[in-house]
DNA sequence: TTTGTACCGTTGTTTATGCAACCATTAAAT
DNA sequence: ATTTAATGGTTGCATAAACAACGGTACAAA
């Protein structure tokens, strides 16, 4: 069996790495005046992609629960980002809609992203993106 | 300017991967009859390293900020696993002790965690994890 | 000695997760 | 056709994070 040393692996089991990265990512949207948190904006990220979904769709999509999902797009709502439809061939279903202020953010969202994404992944080649992608990908299907 | 695409390492961004990994390991936890959260964890995994410790060093060794520092103890404490003794040179500071229970655990836990984490790591190679590591301490320094 | 400053810890508010339990609607089974 | 599942979404409760603001203690400078 591997063993887990107490290094920078278990960062990621601790979660220091994720909060750091999500801290960092509120910060800038705060400091550019976008009042989203990084939980609202990835909803919205597949909005932007495919508008008109339902709220399960967009909890596969974001590996977020329903609970978890009904609250944001409580909030995202709140906000006059999205909008539920219900839909009327099935009742049970809500379709999200992109509001114009939820589609306004989209430019200004995307930079502040490519950014900070830009700034963590400083010193860090194309290559190792690339193992990183795959171990990341065989990381998830071990927690299926 | 790198670009982010939106693959696996979106998900580091969007804490998919560490909220995945967090789910596994409290379910492994609550199914050993181990009633402690990931975070409550990670506090005592550095206990179990160094006792005796002011609240401070425990919120620079697991970066977490204070006022969480606060309550993960007082849920430690409320659960008698650790105590609170308040410092008699400066009497500004607590010394977190393990109580004989939070000490207790540490077998139990720390074979769980190896588990999980073997789990996790299914699959990756030993030369793969070095370069994670490598990479995640560059993020960690992107992100100060 | 008093004032200023830095440090440690706590509390309040908002946001988010996990899980269980629930209601409404649809689809399937008999 | 009626009962039984399955699906989509919501609510309740416990836990945790971020940030701001606060009180208490220690120490240095005036």
């Amino acid at each position: 069996m591997k063993e887990v040393h107490n290094d920078e692996v278990f960062s990621i089991l601790t979660g220091k790495i994720s909060t750091a990265i999500n801290r960092t990512f509120l910060r800038a949207f705060v400091s550019e005046g976008i009042e989203i948190t990084t939980e609202q904006w990835s909803v919205l990220a597949c909005l932007w992609k495919k508008d008109k979904v339902t709220q399960q769709e967009l909890c596969d999509l974001t590996s977020k629960d329903k609970p978890s999902m009904t609250r944001l797009i409580d909030k995202l709502e709140s906000r006059n980002l999205v909008t539920r439809v219900s839909d009327h061939n099935d009742r049970r279903t809500n379709l999200i809609h992109l509001t114009d202020a939820g589609n306004a953010l989209q430019l200004k969202a995307t930079e502040i992203v490519q950014q900070v994404a830009a700034k963590t992944l400083n010193h860090v080649t194309e290559e190792e993106l690339n193992i990183i992608r795959s171990v990341l990908k065989r990381i998830m299907e071990n927690l299926q």
